[in-house]
DNA sequence: CGTCCGCAACTGGTATTACCACTTGACCAC
DNA sequence: GTGGTCAAGTGGTAATACCAGTTGCGGACG
């Protein structure tokens, strides 16, 4: 294993962490009351404004609301939580939870397409060059970590035709959730990233500027290893239940 | 005007507005530094905790990148940003964003269809009962505004009832851009919400478990308002070029 | 007896200050 | 050149005090 720059955790990290997992557990449900930051404070053994930027960083994300002169309360985050959420959900407690990870994966399979096709319609034959560059990379390797990276470029630069800022933060947000844990979904993904053709028919189908041979092509290259991880996550699951 | 709850806008909200509008308005390009926490303070003439709040929930935002003994620099929020970021990017200085205000139309309506069919395949017939009380809520009145409401609260639903995180996650983060101005957006979105009948349908095609019908259906509801609100987008930026 | 005023006693909001920890770069010894 | 040292600047954390709201209790007044 390579060294790796050391993982260094601020207090107010730290605190909101313990926050936010008391939240997502539902340690303490919607509607009821945080202990007062002075409380916390004293309880985590931290200065208060050490506790104030980890409960202001929590209200950012709509996760409580505080309320000058009153007690901060936990809001439904199922409601009111934003995607950017996403990444404490998908792994909590360093295990990945199925039925999240299920949902990446029928999303990813909604939108890729539906980017495809836009990209189709907007990027013209410069975009075609540089995917083609793009997909070489990725046949020219056989280590399927590199081959995911190199399938996030692709990806990045089809959002970047799409011209669409929406689908740009979508895609921000998921790969801000999906990269973390590249190494380790190597092996899974192999499948889908091994499938350089498919790559290669997606971006004729978008340098051809044709918008439903695109939106087919993506569903191709998407499909296959969406189906599968989606049976054997809920195998996964059902053995999980067993114990 | 009826009396509204005051505006109350605390120091570090008012410092993070202000970081937050240089940063996306370019007037600190990607991979620049911000100005000292202390350097800031001074010249915002806020104390140095309240500049902290504000460029930590940046940071969390993925906006700048904050190192210990070294500068905060900015980065490329187009790369990097969330989806949480929408709001901040749909409505600048107090004006609609034509380009994102069209891109969150096309994302709604490769999503919403996608979310339908998923709700097909796992709502069932309770499902089917409340979307139709929700909709005949709908039908009931004649206020565009209360009209807006209910047709948020049959998504809602719909969203439940697809049983998938990311979408429920995307769906809060658009509902978050969207709810501040749903009163302006009143005579826009009237075409779509005063079509009750595109709703039953949809609602029949989810009831009856079919997820292409609900798929077709749920593009039958959003595509009429989408394209001609993207016409009026186009109009309006062409115009706005002229100036 | 009920209403309402007003005063605690909470809560979060802000500022000040001091000091610790880390990075950077310049300078110097080897 | 290489490496060490040090000073200056940066963010990280804490302690403290006070301001500014909210809440609820109790007493004064009708």
């Amino acid at each position: 294993m390579p060294l790796q720059p050391v993982n260094r955790r601020s207090v107010p990290d730290e605190v909101f962490d313990q926050v936010l997992a008391e939240v997502v557990d539902g340690e303490i449900g919607a509607g009821e009351s945080l202990p007062s930051e002075r409380r916390l404070a004293e309880v985590l053994g931290v200065s208060r404004p050490a506790v104030r930027e980890a409960l202001q960083r929590m209200a950012q994300t709509r996760l409580v609301e505080v309320r000058h002169g009153g007690a901060t309360t936990v809001r439904d985050f199922k409601r009111f939580a934003g995607l950017d959420l996403l990444p404490q959900l998908l792994v909590r407690r360093g295990h990945l939870d199925a039925a999240v990870a299920r949902s990446v994966l029928e999303a990813r399979l909604a939108v890729g397409p539906a980017v495809a096709a836009l990209a189709a319609e907007r990027g013209g034959p410069p975009l075609a060059a540089i995917l083609t560059e793009t997909v070489d990379r990725l046949a020219g390797t056989d280590d399927d970590v590199e081959r995911q990276v190199h399938a996030l470029e692709f990806w990045d630069l089809v959002v970047d035709a799409a011209d669409s800022l929406v689908f740009r933060l979508m895609f921000n947000s998921m790969r801000a959730a999906y990269e973390p844990a590249l190494e380790a979904l190597a092996p899974a993904m192999a499948e889908e990233v091994g499938q350089s053709e498919a790559y290669r028919l997606l971006t004729a189908a978008i340098g051809a500027g044709d918008p439903d041979t695109a939106r087919a092509a993506a569903d191709r290259v998407l499909r296959p290893a969406t189906e599968s991880l989606i049976a054997a996550l809920s195998a996964l699951s059902a053995q999980e239940d067993d114990e």
